[in-house]
RNA sequence: GGGCUGUUAGCUCAGCUGGUAGAGCAGCGGACUUUUAAUCCGUUUGUCGUGGGUUCGAUCCCCGCACAGCCCA
């Protein structure tokens, strides 16, 4: 490896005078022994230290003479001739070293004084607290695991271009603590949400993210190939048919949380993949689902902040409560009361409504087709408060149950929180004649242009035949939720490597 | 896909509708044994995103492109 003992020379794009300045630094490390150390086992973390004695006065502690030893990157550095302050910054937070040269040794001393910021820190020492009442550490042993060749951002400011945050996310995680909060508040979010579906006696499954056919949802697939079978594949677009098959097969409460993945643009909603919850529980319905579905997400909240209210981008939002639900039209007369009932059943009219906000509907769109439409335009974007729309049109429904009283409809919910959706869920279509028909519609559909449509799935139906216990099973958008609850406006500030364009 | 805005030193940002660039931090040299974004003195660093155009001369004006952020579809 004699090779990589060379300071790689400037051919890459991005080296500059204090990149070389540090590789100069590592090179005389390297000559002088091992640079990169790994035989150190810290054995206190900065938020341990801080909790078991910041409260003590320097006058009980110093005299106590606690040993201890961390390890973190060195975030600040105060040289004051032959003393210094350094702040270390590990996992839990950031202590300060008091380093001095009649401690250390002046070699030592003077070695600490080349190191640099970013650098990693093994130290050794005793507790006290200084003269300004900072918890500190009075070095006696002080060592550097690794060397930081590259600079971080400005030390005061931080790292503020967007762009840097979301490609450089080690940078952003080593400079940022509220980036850093959001996502260990994304893992509490998952963790409670596992733990309340477990606490309820769902399973925990994983089903296949390559699948022959895609299905569970209206979305453009991602399509790779699979060479030893030298067939197509698709990523999935949702785990519905599979946990629906586990159903069949009598598992009777299951769930996944897992990626998905969907072939479209990006925005602040949107990312291509992204976590789903799906959850399936037989001999529930659509309403047993949207009271589970409130009581998880409310847990989550409480996991993850202690509170069910919370703010959103400087609104209040209240998870507290029990959640509202409306009908599509009765949510249209709320947000857009200009419209009468006759107005919109009237199909024609609302065809030319539509046009007014530049959508086009589908030729074969029926009139629960064009409400949806109208919705999306009119009322989704003010539904702020968590709110379940119900009575989705069975057309755009092609895996929901049909309302026994109206055909037209589906027994069927979305959620809407902030005018974002965050769920999805219905009393599940267990007729495998009727979902065989529904499939062939889709294939019409399909045929017809319409390319988000369904596949017909001959296994999921053969499935169906076994018979299908009655099943209520729901979807819950996870990075939406945790956009949410840390509030967070971009869906790439909740997922650590968001997919941009490459670098240019 | 459309609109708006941005891209200047490693980082955070200035730069007067035109005369080939500045500050702070970081770095380097020096002073300093309880600092808190330490302070003080000295000092180095730039394909001004990219490719064209206008001009005697472009970071600045015009056009294209790339990437990003926001809004809209």
């Amino acid at each position: 490896m004699s090779e990589a003992q060379q300071p790689i020379e400037a051919t890459q794009q991005d080296e500059n005078h204090v990149m070389a300045e540090r590789r100069e630094k590592l090179k005389a490390i390297r000559a002088q022994g091992v640079a990169f150390p790994n035989d150190f086992k810290p054995e206190h973390a900065a938020a341990d230290l801080h909790a078991q004695y910041g409260e003590q006065d320097n006058e009980t502690l110093e005299p106590a003479n606690v040993q201890v030893s961390v390890a973190g990157r060195m975030m600040l550095k105060r040289v004051m001739g032959k003393a210094s302050f350094a702040t270390l910054q590990d996992k839990s937070g950031r202590i300060q070293l008091f380093i001095s040269k009649e401690s250390i040794g002046e070699a030592l001393y003077d070695a600490f004084k080349k190191w640099d910021m970013g650098d990693i820190l093994a130290a050794r020492g005793v507790v006290f607290k200084t003269k300004t009442g900072e918890l500190s550490i009075k070095v006696s042993e002080l060592r550097l695991l690794t060397k930081s060749l590259r600079p971080l951002p400005e030390k005061f400011h931080g790292l503020s271009d967007q762009e840097t945050k979301y490609r450089q996310r080690y940078v952003d995680l080593i400079v940022s603590d509220d980036t850093r909060q959001t996502f260990i508040a994304r893992s509490k979010i998952v963790a409670a949400i596992r733990s309340f579906m477990l606490g309820n006696e769902f399973l925990e499954v994983e089903t296949p993210m390559l699948h022959p056919i895609p299905g569970g949802a209206s979305a453009k697939p991602f399509i790779t190939h699979h060479n030893a079978l030298d067939m197509q594949m698709y990523m999935r677009i949702a785990p519905e048919l599979y946990l629906k098959r586990l159903i069949v097969g009598g598992f009777e409460r299951v769930f996944e949380i897992n990626r998905n993945f969907r072939n479209e643009g990006v925005s602040v909603r949107h990312n291509p993949e992204f976590t789903m919850m799906e959850f399936y529980a037989a001999y529930t319905d659509y309403k047993w689902l949207m009271d589970f579905t409130e009581n998880c997400i409310r847990a989550a909240a409480i996991a993850a902040r202690g509170t069910a209210v919370l703010e959103y981008q400087g609104r209040t939002l209240d998870l507290s409560q029990p959640f509202q639900r409306l009908t599509i039209v009765g949510a249209i007369q709320k947000y857009a009361p200009g419209y009468t009932l006759e107005q919109l059943t009237d199909m024609a009219f609302l065809r030319a409504e539509l046009k007014k906000f530049g959508v086009e509907a589908f030729a074969h769109a029926g009139l629960g087709a064009l409400q949806l439409a109208l919705f999306e335009e009119t009322a989704e974007s003010q539904l702020w408060e968590p709110t379940y729309i119900i009575d989705y049109p069975v057309e755009v429904s092609p895996l929901a149950r049909a309302s026994d009283s109206n055909p037209e409809i589906t027994e069927r919910f979305e959620l809407f929180v902030t005018g974002r959706e965050i769920a999805n869920g219905f009393s599940e279509l267990n007729d495998a004649e009727d979902q065989a028909a529904r499939f062939h519609a889709q294939v019409a559909a399909k045929e017809a242009g319409d390319d988000e449509a369904m596949y017909y799935d001959a296994d999921f139906i053969r499935a169906l035949e076994y018979g299908m216990p009655p099943t209520g099973g729901c979807g819950i958008g996870i990075d939406r939720l945790v956009m949410l609850l840390t509030d967070s406006p971009s869906i790439r500030d909740v997922i650590l490597f968001p997919h941009m364009r490459p670098e240019a």
